[in-house]
RNA sequence: GGGUCUUUAGCUCAGUUGGUUAGAGCGCACGCUUGAUAAGCGUGAGGUCCGGUGUUCAAGUCACCGAAGACCCA
């Protein structure tokens, strides 16, 4: 036969053209997220498929799974991107355990009281909080938090999260806030709660205490550290007598607490030495004597030995300023790391002070106000030249104009009315120093605790406060701990520890914006405080829950008390003291609770209060929250669960860690390294953001980055172009009449059936163990290994070239209406707006195909979403022959690295043009033979010659023949330009 | 300062009870293809397993010390 020009070629291969069947679809290459999510999340609102999903798992009378929402905060109408990640979480989990046949509800929420709102609100009040009242301040609080969440829901839509978006929980709801009254009631009946006087981090910035969790620690504070020396005046005769005329030596960093120093602190079995300098005697810490000596620049010797802080029982000391007794006591806290080992100790100043001092029976004195300012507790002192203080006005502007304003001029001066902070500190030095006190003075810069809004440094206040007594069930809540599943289990241990280790709770907060604590005061009844009697009775609060349900917790403050008070409460009064002007003699407490009251309530006011919704009881399935929420909401539900229930109100946490910056370090506006999801939903759209969730190991470290788009793009990409392949070959075909039976496949489609299932299998595992990033690395190796470079490549020969209606174009459609099938429906979790627009684009014969439930089948309708989660097909699990092509395609391997060889040296371009001649082992050429009819199909080349032989050896080389204008193979010999095959498949 | 944890290729992840030459996908480089085409295929190059010391015949894996980072606490 005469060779064919180029020319005749190019002719003949336009002529057959026509005859082969090229993919078909209208899904679109690319996404474009940013701009077409939106219309699927449009079409998802619009058929209500959130609602129908629980109505069809309903119907089906499936069990629930419920994953209670933690509320988001409402200070800001954007959304972080840690907020973005939990919530992608959550969703992935719902809809995989909605796919998985659970009736899943998901009402999301929102934490609305609280100081950062209420500053943020007071802030752009004119006038500030005075020109407002109560009323109307928790008016524009509540507008803001209302406001913000529209923003916030705005953003979780567009994550494409499905759920009760028309009527999530809010704790400013008023129903809410009745339940949680009543919750808080339930802990009062059973004890829990009590008022106690205690030293609280206090705000002076905000005015005030703030919770544990509200404390920031500011590493760059520069504090004045002193050494105080207090005189002894009274020595016992059991005591040392060399200590005669000495003076304790105390260290402080906070001066201003000077006034409030009833004590000095001893370790009873630490070493103290009275050391001599100049004729003056000091009593330190032997271990530190030489810092002091540093400090102070001077040069104490010790004389005679070392002593017992247990053999200086007894000893009283003066105060350095006032005509006050300050007595040596003793306290474990104390140590020889710092200072001097006698502690300055101020009772209404400290935590372990406040503890020691009531060991000790010292009085509990505290002459600061909310404000931070100097009571009339704080006494005077009388200075004996204005020296001291001179050098003080200088150096502190604040001060001077105080003093200037005080027109003090030496004398006595009343501590009153200044500032401990601003004033306190340089003002009680300068006394310190006036009075001869003052051994040393030096700067030091040290970790302090700051007010986490104000940004102010905290003090240490005693004052009345209203707790939850943790003792009262910490027992019971440890018991419950090791009743939960911790994911990971390491989340166990860091909850037992603080729980096993906290104080009470702290539930009072001194502010506006937030649910009333529902106590009242009795005027005519004061206790040895002179604080008037606080009552906190079952009746009332149930009284005022009906009021605050109805209209709302702002009622507290606007309805005269006669209104809050319930009839009964006001019949006993009657019987004890006749008719009675109640709003002159009782009170209502002003004070909020916490707002980790509010969110650790929801157990309560939404799971309990909601449970026909929910469809579910308590415990629920599944709490998952960011690893700070141990301490947060993890921590305040279990407690307030626990004390009322008795039991923990989830049986499954899951905690992920904190989003980072691509280099490991915290996100932060100073760094600039802060990665805004909207910014990534406008570039890169929500389906990557999902992607981005889904790859990443959440229970460490979360790293994001520009860099990290940019390959979930093209991971994404993978599988969009996966899809299109798949849906461009369907086209035409309708598995009800074209399907082959798994016996007529090939062996190539049967070892990826035998992979699909097996891929389905992993990935379900995966996803029961939340582990999403298992997903991701598998779908991704199967879309690019087993399908787009290895099956797909080699049925394309068949699928365009066999003929539209031949067994084996049909067999690979059968193979690829599977996988389509299972693929479409894996991706729902993590890529819904994807699965989506495959869907949509998938012929109406494959749909009907899909496994699952679908309802509403008609055209143009139904979701994706509905369908279930695929099932692994048995029939379909074929070990054995996976093994066979294990071998196999270890033979292909190293037949493509030949072929790559001959491809550097020009022999051939593609594949096709190549024979091959395998050289190999008995075993492997019956194995090879065992697949003869599809080898060359397999290989993509254009012969293949089988050699027995001991060791593999290939060998590639260009085919000499001719190639079928049609097919693209080489033969022998063609007939008008193609070869036998296609000669039959174009006649048919 | 204390508690809990992390550190393996440019990126995301694997690496069984310590056991040959530490793996995968993506990305990258080079080539092929132009019948998945703003696609697809092949081949290849990338690692002081955070550092140090130790235990051991043998350490990415075990122990100790340290560094960097994260969260929580003080």
């Amino acid at each position: 036969m005469a060779k064919i020009s180029e020319k005749d070629n190019t002719d003949l291969e336009n002529r057959y053209k026509d005859t082969i069947d090229l993919p078909e679809t209208s899904f679109p290459m690319r996404g474009n997220g940013p701009v077409r999510e939106p219309e699927f999340q449009t079409k998802w609102k619009e058929e209500d498929i959130y609602h129908k999903g629980l109505e069809l798992r309903a119907k089906e009378g499936a069990d629930s799974f419920v994953l209670h929402d933690g509320p988001p905060y409402l200070s800001s109408e954007r959304i972080h991107i840690g907020t973005a990640l939990n919530k992608i979480l959550k969703d992935i989990i719902i809809k995989y355990k909605t796919q998985r046949g659970f009736r899943v509800p998901y009402i999301p929420g929102y934490d609305s009281h609280g100081l950062p709102i209420e500053n943020a609100v007071v802030k752009a009040i004119k006038g500030g909080r005075q020109a407002v009242t109560v009323p109307e301040l928790r008016d524009k609080c509540r507008d803001f938090a209302l406001n913000n969440l529209k923003g916030q829901e705005a953003k979780f839509k567009r994550l494409g999260i499905l759920g009760e978006w028309d009527k999530p929980y809010v704790t400013l709801d008023p129903k809410f806030e009745a339940e949680q009254i009543k919750l808080f009631g339930e802990m009062a009946a059973k004890g829990y709660i009590y008022r106690g006087l205690k030293t609280v981090y206090w705000s002076y910035g905000a005015e005030t205490a703030l919770a544990d969790a509200e404390v920031e620690y500011n590493d760059n504070h520069v504090s004045s550290a002193i050494h105080v020396k207090f005189p002894i005046t009274e020595l016992p005769s059991s005591c040392p007598q060399e200590l005669q005329g000495a003076c304790f030596v105390i260290w402080t960093t906070t001066p201003w607490t000077i006034p409030g120093n009833m004590a000095i602190c001893l370790g009873e079995n630490i070493d103290y030495i009275v050391a001599e300098d100049s004729g003056e005697k000091i009593v330190v810490a032997e271990a530190l004597l030489e810092q002091v000596n540093k400090a102070s620049e001077r040069e104490f010797k010790a004389s005679g030995s070392s002593f017992k802080g247990k053999d200086l029982k007894g000893i009283v000391c003066k105060h350095p300023l006032f005509d006050r007794p300050s007595p040596i006591i003793f306290g474990d806290h104390v140590t020889t790391d710092a200072g001097t080992g006698c502690v300055h100790t101020a009772p209404g100043h400290g935590q372990e002070d406040f503890m020691v001092g009531k060991e000790f029976g010292l009085e509990i004195l505290c002459p600061v106000d909310g404000r931070g300012v100097y009571t009339s507790e704080a006494n005077s002192y009388e200075f004996k030249s204005t020296e001291a203080l001179e050098i003080a006005k200088s150096k502190n502007q604040s001060l001077e104009a105080k003093l200037n304003n005080l027109e003090f001029n030496g004398g006595e001066l009343n501590f009153q009315g200044f500032h401990v902070i601003k004033q306190g500190n340089d003002l009680l030095i300068s006394a310190l120093k006036d009075s001869g006190a003052l051994l040393a003075l030096k700067k030091l810069t040290h970790s302090y605790p700051y007010c986490w809004r104000s940004k102010t440094p905290l003090l240490y206040r005693a004052t009345e406060q209203w707790f939850a007594s943790v003792d009262g069930f910490r027992e019971q809540a440890l018991t419950e701990i090791d009743k939960v599943n911790w994911i990971p289990e390491r989340g166990r241990n860091r909850i037992y520890t603080m729980i096993q280790d906290r104080g009470d709770w702290c539930i009072s907060r001194q502010r506006t914006w937030g649910v009333p604590i529902p106590a009242i005061y009795d005027m005519e009844d004061i206790n040895e405080q002179g604080n008037p009697k606080a009552i906190l009775e079952t009746e009332i609060i149930e009284h005022v829950a009906k009021i605050f349900a109805e209209e709302g917790s702002s009622s507290w403050y606007t309805k005269p008390i006669e209104e809050l008070l319930p009839e009964s409460f006001k019949l006993s009064l009657r019987g004890a003291k006749g008719d009675v002007a109640i709003s002159e003699r009782f009170r209502i407490e002003t004070d909020t609770m916490d707002v980790w009251f509010d969110s650790g309530s929801t157990h309560r006011t939404v799971v309990e209060a909601r449970a026909e919704e929910f469809g579910a009881k308590l415990p629920v399935d599944l709490y998952l929250e960011g690893s700070d929420q141990h301490r947060g909401w993890f921590q305040s539900s279990l407690l307030t669960s626990v004390a009322c229930n008795g039991f923990a109100p989830y049986q499954s946490v899951l905690t992920h860690g904190f989003v980072v910056d691509e280099k490991g370090h915290k996100m932060s506006k100073s760094l600039g390294n802060v990665v805004d999801p909207d910014d990534v939903i406008k570039k890169f759209g929500a389906d990557i953001l999902r992607l981005w969730v889904a790859s990443v190991d959440y229970s460490v470290e979360i790293k994001v980055g520009d860099n990290m788009f940019k390959q979930l793009s093209d991971i994404y990409r993978n599988f969009r172009n996966t899809s299109r392949y798949m849906l461009g070959n369907l086209h035409g075909f309708n598995p009800e009449t074209d399907k082959v039976a798994y016996k007529d496949l090939w062996s190539l489609d049967k070892l990826i059936l035998h992979r699909l299932q097996s891929l389905q299998e992993k990935l379900t595992e995966a996803f029961d163990n939340y582990q999403f990033f298992k997903y991701y690395q598998l779908i991704q190796n199967f879309c690019s290994v087993d399908l787009s470079a290895f099956y797909f490549d080699i049925i394309k020969d068949r699928l365009y070239t066999h003929g539209t209606k031949s067994l084996s174009r049909r067999a690979a459609q059968t193979v690829l209406a599977e996988l389509l099938s299972a693929i479409n429906r894996l991706l729902v979790p993590v890529l819904p707006h994807l699965a989506e627009d495959v869907y949509s684009h998938s012929p109406e014969t494959i749909k009907a195909s899909y496994q699952g439930t679908q309802f509403f089948m008609k055209e143009g309708e139904g979701s994706i979403l509905l369908s279930n989660w695929p099932e692994v097909n048995k029939d379909y699990v074929n070990g054995e022959l996976a093994n066979q092509w294990d071998k196999i395609l270890e033979i292909r391997e190293a037949a493509n690295k030949e072929i790559e060889t001959i491809r550097a040296e020009k022999v051939v371009g593609k594949s096709l043009e190549a024979s091959l001649e395998i050289k190999a082992p008995a075993a492997s050429i019956e194995l090879l033979k065992s697949i003869e009819a599809e080898l060359n199909a397999v290989m993509i080349v254009s012969e293949v010659n089988l050699i027995e032989a001991e060791k593999l050896a290939i060998k590639a080389s260009k085919f000499d023949g001719h190639k079928c204008v049609r097919c693209w193979k080489y033969f022998k010999e063609v007939n008008k330009g193609i070869c036998q095959t296609c000669t039959d498949a174009v006649s048919s």
